[in-house]
DNA sequence: CACAAAATGTTGACTTAGTCAACACGGTAA
DNA sequence: TTACCGTGTTGACTAAGTCAACATTTTGTG
């Protein structure tokens, strides 16, 4: 009997997945609050709840769009013809963090636990099944056509994934800082209120810059 | 006049600081209430106030003394006259992935954004400070006695970081499921409750292997 | 078209949790 | 001894999640 389970997407559902996925990008999940959302959105408090359960739904929910949009993102990359098995994988990886710098809020949902951990839905898992197939797709090809027989594609994939992951969720927390070709300080070391997400431009031109140091390294190693 | 500054250390804060560690390494920090906190330790609700202006100065705390354990350890092995300069960053690695297994709440709190993003407080910096600081003396080391040049250490730094961060968060968030030599599913798939911190000493094993299989990768590549 | 049922939104009310204020008590320094 | 500090307690207020009852709109069907 959970009630709000029809109504698979009117027009204040996607308003209120869109609003709660900017909030909680910009000010964390803890600023988030179904009556503030509701008041922003300009609803009453309670009308979320005609569409979400409860908060952890909602959540719940813009992770599943979360997956569905790097999805989406993935099966493109796999299908477009121009490129060769690096290129896919690379840009997968690229696109893992595009995704994350644009909607750190969405991933750390996606990937983290703290929401997650618990209400884990059949949707999600599908969904985040569907990502995570494409990925390994795009491992898998890039595997057998390097002859790379080493190791099995699902631990190359989890090898990938540590480096892609590392660096994302590094960036996304302001450990990295890019502004223009600098570095700033780590939010670690840093008691001003970061600029974290300061440029995307920036960002993501350093992102590919050291995916493909990585590789070269992965490649030929540092010698 | 921020009240509770002076008792740097008395019996109960140290309770407080212990078990609401414990509280959200095992159920997150949502579940983490300074009334049931103050329950479960035997005071009443407000008790911990004496302590800790309030809840985000106690998880500033947590973090805190997770930056002096985690530098303490670093330390020692700095100090280890034993160990070559790749053997001391590997066991600063292992040690980074130790701690955050053992205390996963803590470490989320001190390198993640979600509580942390806002109130750092000087204290809080330059704890970190002296943990980081710590680690670049390693790397530093390791790279003049290796004479790499083609980068800054600072560069190395963060390349080494974004590896061992990587393989971190995803082991602590269940992504890479270890259980003796098995992986299991990655959280992310599975809709039942992930048994993420099975098994400590597995997921150590797993960690140093894979630390050490990078290694390889990045003296030799994979040719 | 008429009407019941479903969908959607509103206000009132309850509950949990963070936190302040006032009060209490024991120890210690002047 | 006494004033004050450190520490803990209870009462009270507020914000936020959420349910229940009620109102309105939309929709499916005879």
């Amino acid at each position: 009997m959970d009630a709000p389970k029809k109504y698979p997407s009117s027009e204040l559902r996607l308003r209120l997945l869109k609003k709660a996925s900017e909030i909680i990008s910009e000010k964390g999940i803890k600023k988030l609050t179904m009556r503030s959302l509701a008041d922003k959105i300009g609803v009453s408090r309670t009308a979320s709840y005609r569409h979400f359960e409860n908060k952890d739904a909602l959540l719940l929910a813009i992770a599943e769009e979360g997956f569905k949009t790097l999805t989406t993102r993935y099966q493109k990359i796999n299908h477009d013809k121009s490129l060769d098995s690096l290129s896919k994988l690379q840009n997968i990886g690229i696109a893992y963090i595009e995704f994350a710098i644009k909607n750190p809020g969405a991933f750390r949902l996606m990937f983290g636990q703290e929401i997650i951990q618990h209400q884990r839905s059949e949707k999600l898992c599908s969904a985040a099944k569907e990502t995570f197939d494409e990925y390994l797709k795009a491992v898998k090809t890039y595997q057998e056509e390097k002859k790379i027989t080493i190791v099995d594609y699902s631990i190359l994939a989890n090898y990938f994934w540590t480096i892609i992951h590392g660096l994302t969720v590094l960036l996304i927390d302001g450990q990295i800082q890019i502004t223009g070709d600098d570095y700033g300080l780590p939010t670690l070391l840093s008691n001003q209120r970061p600029n974290i997400m300061g440029d995307i431009q920036s960002m993501m031109a350093f992102s590919k810059q050291t995916i493909m140091n990585f590789w070269e390294v992965i490649l030929n190693g540092v010698s």
